[in-house]
DNA sequence: TTGTATGTTATACACTTGACTAATCCAAAT
DNA sequence: ATTTGGATTAGTCAAGTGTATAACATACAA
């Protein structure tokens, strides 16, 4: 039988280690032996806690999320003028590499493309990480006073979404070229919105 | 002993079971059986031509990308307006998704995260694609009379790099939010920029 | 015709996989 | 002191893995 998963030291030992071997071996080199060996448990207790690799992984994704989308809500929620929190959210991205926290989601996304189950939860987190990012900058295109008509607050969400992930995509693989000159020339474009809006 | 890697039909035919595999069951659930059933031949053959799986993926990545730079290239040679290369490249990005070709893109990418040699070939095709692109923004840029100082090329190359990255990723995962909405904002702002161009 | 290289199949080998079970441990309740 | 039941261990199992090799088939040059 597949125990409940409780505040449990070895379950945590478990996703731990999960998390760790995403971020060296990939969600392909990942087996119940390694991943026992990895957290120091006898590897029978995967299948008595989780039942299956699949179901783990899922698991691993509900503690990574939620970890995720507070700190995404909690940095937008801050009383700071929206340039910060866009420096902030961008100074997640060097950081999110560094710790190989990115590694960890995106591997999740590459299992999920061939994994209806998780896909469809992905889907969701997505959304809800979509809520926060236009609960966010809403209020701020309009204050930089742009018109909403030509630039939709949905359109510039895709966008800043999009180009986030390319640019973890393109890290992951190695590639830096361009990424520095693109964020510049939005902390341009931001400072001086901001300058025409203080005249 | 492995083979040299000719003309040959066995081997044409691998490659096209493998691209098959990767858009129907991702790369972590190819094996060389697998492999073999699907291109309809005995398995040993896999270790014949190839050697390993490693280096089959490693001819399908390079079989893939000629074909893909090839078109690409093609496409923004055209003697034609930008705008109109500009939907011919938003259509392929429809296009790409039903017949499966940026699922092998992807499959492929996801494993060359754990697999340095898979990466650094990968990261050079980047440059290419990089390139390729640069050479067809830099004078449609110049065209629109866009402040260079202000939107250097190499930023406006990233960013519609990866917001198309990220479009890719996230249809893989099952999300379209938002992704009309952006494409639509941009085609009116190119041709609200081809219209004042005209004044 | 013979000899040799090549393409292909069949099969064997050693090993790993995830799933599963029985036995044991151990702390808390009785 | 004993029972209880969840937590943990060790180990089994069939299926599947990549690799290797011998055997067969075919083609073509000597």
């Amino acid at each position: 039988m597949t125990r409940p998963l409780a505040n449990n030291d070895t379950v945590t030992a478990f996703l731990d280690a999960a998390e760790r071997l995403l971020i060296e071996v990939g969600y392909a080199n990942i087996t119940t032996r390694r991943l026992a060996e990895e957290a120091g448990v006898n590897h029978g207790l995967v299948h008595y806690y989780f039942g299956s690799m699949e179901q783990l992984f899922i698991a691993v994704l509900e503690r990574y999320t939620d970890r995720l989308i507070e700190r995404q809500r909690a940095m937008y929620a801050a009383e700071v003028p929206f340039i910060e929190k866009w420096r902030t959210a961008m100074s997640f991205l060097d950081e999110d590499r560094e710790s190989g926290y990115q590694k960890i989601w995106f591997e999740l996304q590459a299992l999920a493309w061939n994994q209806p189950d998780l896909r469809e939860r992905l889907a969701r987190v997505h959304d809800r990480w979509r809520a926060t990012l236009t609960e966010a900058f809403a209020p701020a295109l309009a204050a930089y006073e742009l018109d909403v008509k030509r630039f939709p607050v949905e359109a510039i969400v895709t966008l800043v979404v999009t180009f986030n992930e390319g640019i973890i995509l393109e890290r992951l693989g190695g590639v830096h070229t361009g990424h520095a000159e693109l964020l510049t020339m939005i902390d341009n474009w931001l400072v001086s919105l901001d300058a025409v809006r203080r005249d």
